[in-house]
Order: structure tokens, then C-alpha cells, then sequence
DNA sequence: ACCTCATCACTTACGGTGTAAGTATGTCAA
DNA sequence: TTGACATACTTACACCGTAAGTGATGAGGT
């Protein structure tokens, strides 16, 4: 009768990945361990196991939980645009958990998760014109363009990003003589790095660089 | 009188490092503990501490071994093929040591080691007639898709690369009948990743977009 | 109401980790 | 010879992932 009654709380796969998640996010990814995670969700590590196989089974459930968030943007009449769109929405998935990301983008994106991106990327390199199999290429270069500032965007603190003066005034200093020419004459422009800059200047490069072998 | 004879067979620091890059290689990252590694070099596990400061900095050594291994090619008369050439020579460091680049990649490529690589790299670009900001930002979206490009390389066993045929096969069979259609439609080229042609592939959508915002 | 059985959290244990702290052994300069 | 210094060793601690075994709880059939 009562069988939508459950009076046992009892621990899903769900929950304990959700739980990493938040670990991961507040004290970073070397800080995840199974008896961690166990305590986070009240119990014992060992019972961590009746849900997952194994700690590397909970890195690649919490990849898939940022994965699945993904928000895939509608298409446009403008196929430069939609590129745009899609990188934004995966980058933004991405910095939505910073510090889980370096988990994300080091495990292979093979998951289920990935699968609707992947379709809406081919999609609309398709939409601009290119065979299915340049479509993957593109879409691939898009994606390692992708990674790479993403990696490089977690794995340096707010230090380089942002509006640390002091810091970057150093290390302006620091390269400026370093008696190289060409990285004196650019130590301005070295010592700091607007990441989000630097992620749609390389997009836009690969989007001129797509609409110039457009068929 | 005889102080160039060293009868006594002292540690260094390079030598620790040189070992924990070919323990690396020879059995993962992972497999890097201390302890392995000084019985690696016939000592004990906190012997090592005279030489580095933690784990943490025999990583760093290893980076930097690895980074201090490009070999920067000679400028031509063609930038573009001065761009390739470079990011071919940095490509080639890294893939001499495969198992140790996902090391080199996640950590911030700011050592000292580095400095002669972006030296030329900016050498390059400038030559090719871009202001000292942009000529950073070109640099840094072909570093970008570098490390993502190495990074999918390394990650991905043989498997994904190479002549796995009858693993290709699977994986084109559960992409076409996937239901999503543009995945469906690439299958064959999804099912299989040559990442020297993607890399190529990228490189060259870069370059063509740095050729059309030219000045 | 009772028994059975599967589920799932618990306990214990083992071999591993990084490294703090203290000790011993050698090589040099005075 | 003596002291100082460098460097290797030993011990110890708190933590890790997980194999193996134990016990409580709740559901379903009789």
C-alpha cells in the first residue's frame, strides 16, 4: 500500500555524486576521498561501494553532472553566431564548478552527457555548409581551443587573470629584462591574461580561419 | 688537492629529476610516490627531501626537463610555415614523452624553461606584421589548441588513435544508432580521431584566421 | 504473525602515501 | 684532533583506496 513511503533514508548514486560535486567545488579535487565523500553524506566509506564500483567511477559520474548542464543555445540564422553561442554555453558550464573543471576536461568527453553537444556542434557546422567530415574536424579544433583556455583559466589562480597590480607590475618587470627582445617589447601584454579575451580571440581566429574554406 | 675526485656518489637535484621523468614515463604519473623514486635512485624516501622541497617540486623538475627539450626551429621567410614549424617542435617535445605530458599541460607553463619557446614565438608573429598585443594573443590561441589537442592525445588510449579497427567499428555502430542524426550521419568520422590530422587541421583553421586579420 | 532473504551500512585490516622530526655517518677546514 | 656541516637513514603519524567479513533492517511469501 504505502510503497511511495520511504521511511528508510537511504543513499542513491545520485546523491553521492551530487555530494562529490559540492566537495570537489569547495575544497578541490585533491581533497576528494572516499572517506571525505562518505562523511559529506553521513556514512561510512565502505559504504560508499554498494553505489559506485570505485573512486575513479565518482570522477567520472561528477564530469558527467557537469556535462549534462551544458545549456545547448537554439540555432540562429547565422551559423558564425551559433558557434559562438555553443563554445559560450560549454565554457559556461565549465566556470559554473571552476574547480571541478580540471576534472572535466583531463577525463576523455566520452560520456552519454556529451552526446547532445556533440549533435548540436555537428549540426551547425553542418548548417554552414561543410561535409560531415570536416564537420568533425571543426567541431574538434573548436573543442581543443576550448580546453586549452579552460585549463589554463582554472589552473592559474585569480592571479593572473584579474586586477592583481602589484603582481603583475612584478612580473611585467621580471620579463621586460629578461633579455629577450620580443618578450621585453610584449611584457605589458604578458604579464596578464583576460581570459575571456583570449578565448574569443582564438574563437574568432577559428571561425575567420572556418569562413575562409566555407564550400 | 684532489677535490675534482668525488669518491663519495652524491644525489643532486637533476639527477632525482632525470629519474622521475623516466619513472613517469616508464609507469604513469601516478606511479610517481616518493618512495619509488629515491629507490630509484638507491636511497631512501626522505633523502629526497635534501634535494627537492616536496612532491610538488619534483614535478615541476619534471616539466621543466621536458620543456627545456624544444627544439626551436631556424625562422624561414614564410610565417606561416614558421608558425607550423614551431608548433610542431613544441608538439614533438611533448609527444617524446607521452606519458609525462598530461604533467606538462596541467601545470602553468611559466617556468624559465618556457621563455626561449615564447621568445620565438612572438619573434614570429611580430614578423609577420601583428602588434605586440594581438601578437600574444595569437600566441596564446595556438598554445591553447595545442595543449588541447596533446591533452585528447595522451588521454585517449591507442585505442581512439590508430588501427583499432574492430573497436571503431563498435563505436560507429552505437553512434549511428544513437537517434541524434547529424552523430549518426559522422559516425565514421567520429568513431576514430588522427590527432596529427586534427592537430594539422586546427593549426591550419588558426592560421588562415591570423592570414585574414592580418594588417 | 512468522520466517526468509536480499539489501546495505558497518567494522576491521592491509599495504600504500607524503612528510615532520630526530639520529647517525661521512667529508671537510681549522 | 676537533668541530661543523652536509647528507643519508630511521621512526612515526595521519591519511589514502579498498578487500573481506559482519550485522541490522525492511519487504514479500506463507
Amino acid at each position: 500500500m504505502s510503497q511511495d513511503v520511504r521511511p528508510r533514508e537511504t543513499l542513491t548514486r545520485e546523491k553521492v555524486l551530487c555530494a562529490g560535486l559540492e566537495l570537489v567545488e569547495r575544497s578541490g579535487v585533491e581533497a576528494l576521498s572516499m572517506r571525505k565523500l562518505a562523511a559529506e553524506v553521513g556514512v561510512e566509506a565502505m559504504s560508499l561501494y554498494n553505489h559506485v564500483a570505485n573512486k575513479d567511477a565518482v570522477l567520472d559520474g561528477i564530469t558527467d553532472l557537469v556535462l549534462a548542464r551544458v545549456d545547448i543555445p537554439a540555432a540562429t540564422s547565422d551559423w558564425q553566431q551559433d558557434i559562438r553561442n555553443l563554445a559560450d554555453a560549454f565554457r559556461a558550464a565549465a566556470l559554473a564548478y571552476p574547480r571541478t573543471t580540471p576534472l572535466v576536461l583531463t577525463r576523455q568527453l566520452q560520456s552519454k552527457s556529451a552526446l547532445p553537444v556533440t549533435e548540436a556542434a555537428l549540426a551547425t557546422v553542418r548548417r554552414a555548409g561543410f561535409a560531415p567530415e570536416d564537420s568533425v574536424h571543426a567541431m574538434r579544433a573548436v573543442l581543443a581551443l576550448l580546453v586549452g583556455t579552460l585549463l589554463r583559466e582554472v589552473g592559474s589562480g585569480p592571479t593572473f587573470s584579474g586586477t592583481d597590480q602589484v603582481g603583475s607590475r612584478k612580473r611585467e618587470a621580471v620579463l621586460a629584462s629578461s633579455g629577450l627582445d620580443r618578450i621585453a617589447e610584449s611584457s605589458r601584454f604578458l604579464a596578464v591574461c583576460d581570459h575571456q579575451r583570449e578565448y574569443e580571440f582564438g574563437l574568432e581566429l577559428i571561425i575567420g580561419g572556418l569562413a575562409a574554406r566555407r564550400p
